[in-house]
DNA sequence: AAGTGGTCTAGACCACCGC
DNA sequence: CGGTGGTCTAGACCACTTC
């Protein structure tokens, strides 16, 4: 039903389209494969140095693939693909596990930020937000308790679908997430909490705080997401940054 | 007839100088300050635009600057800083928390590989493993329980000191950490773990499990560590990859 | 010694932002 | 419109691995 405009559709740089065309051979090969060298491909495609190695970084960014100075490009072990971090929500995350995610909207509504919330948000205590609390399950199965403050200036309140992706609306506004600064560490679950998700009191949850900011550094979203301790687990890969 | 680098301690890089100047320059500067233009930057410092742009894209990568396009680069939001993911030990981990990190040997000797480890480590199973079970202390409080893989074959038993950090010892012997693959769950404490880290049984803790590898892509660590749950919290940033 | 990825240069044009 | 970051080229030399 969405009007796609003009700027979700970009023509595709070089790089992007060669770092696809290399995915494509990559995921045909075995993990530690030597791959063509720089110098091949760049006469291949007909494009620049350059160009060859942005693509590949993109692709090293991916986990795809990885470089040994002196030696050569290689295919990257499986283990190392699935588990790169992208900030995905709710639904995404649980459709790359193979689940089918489902909502119950708990409560939604207006409120004047608390102080503690407004200090993450960067904003004036008392600006109103959007809060929206639903439970999140996973093929029918409760699996999360999500609690999210949005700033109200920065989304179109009237128009939001709750059965729809939240960023992916968001971002047809125009608020783009670039980055999230995310605390993850484990609780106890309370009574009410546990009645939700259908667990004994007292059981241990994931509790992953979110703060999401725009390209342009602004804090829009704080969220916080209560998972299963039983159903879920949050994977990622980790590079050396030296 | 080149200067040959001495103990492998290795030149840095221009893009690495030109970053670290400019790392000083925007700690120095208020959050959405605007920065010089690359061109700018690259006249002020004698070099090329891809140098330039090389040493941007590092503090990028650092969370400290963002860019828009057709507009400049600015100084990001400290809150983003903080939360850059690095791949680290326990003891730095906890020295970047301002707190005195210690351990407790609980046990430590070879084993065989069990299936299940040697799948991960990606090793025939039975291969010889060196095991250590470690309690970590931080600031003389119990924080988590440590139960380390090594594989055998690419560690100098004899020389390991177990109150130095295990990367920088493995470092030391060539073995050097690239990438790690974390899952991280949450799970109740059993009585013995409880126990040992001064907690009710049943009580919430943090479950972080890792695979280390080299930068050739081999897995050399496999480890799974109990923090607890009310002391620790895992901080990451996460950018959208587009 | 030959070949690889890593760094670096000096240009060029494009897409986008703000005036 | 001028200025910004984003992309791209065609070279060059260096550090490292491999033989």
């Amino acid at each position: 039903m969405t009007a796609r405009t003009e700027n979700g559709l970009r023509r595709p740089t070089k790089y992007e389209q060669l770092a696809n065309i290399l995915e494509q051979r990559v995921r045909s090969r075995a993990p530690n494969d030597l791959l063509e060298t720089e110098r091949e491909l760049l006469e291949e495609f007909g494009v620049s140095r350059a160009t060859v190695r942005q693509a590949l970084q993109l692709l090293i960014r991916k986990g795809l693939v990885y470089n040994v100075q002196g030696s050569g490009t290689y295919v990257a072990d499986p283990e190392m693909v699935t588990k790169t971090l992208r900030l995905t929500g709710f639904s995404e995350d649980m459709r790359q596990r193979g689940l089918e995610p489902a909502s119950c909207v708990l409560s939604q509504g207006r409120t004047a930020a608390p102080s503690e919330v407004a200090a993450k948000l960067e904003i004036p205590p008392g600006e109103p937000l959007l809060r929206i609390r639903r439970l999140r399950l996973a093929d029918d199965v409760p699996m999360a308790l999500e609690d999210v403050f949005l700033v109200a200036a920065l989304v179109d309140v009237e128009e939001l679908d709750y059965r729809r992706s939240l960023y992916e609306q968001l971002r047809e506004q125009g608020v783009k997430a670039a980055r999230a600064a995310q605390t993850i560490d484990a609780v106890n679950l309370g009574a009410e909490e546990a009645r939700h998700l259908d667990q004994a009191v007292g059981s241990a949850a994931l509790r992953v705080r979110r703060v999401t900011f725009t390209g342009r550094g602004q804090p829009f979203e704080l969220a916080e997401t209560l998972y299963r301790g039983d159903r879920y687990s949050f994977d990622i890969m980790v590079e050396v940054a030296e």
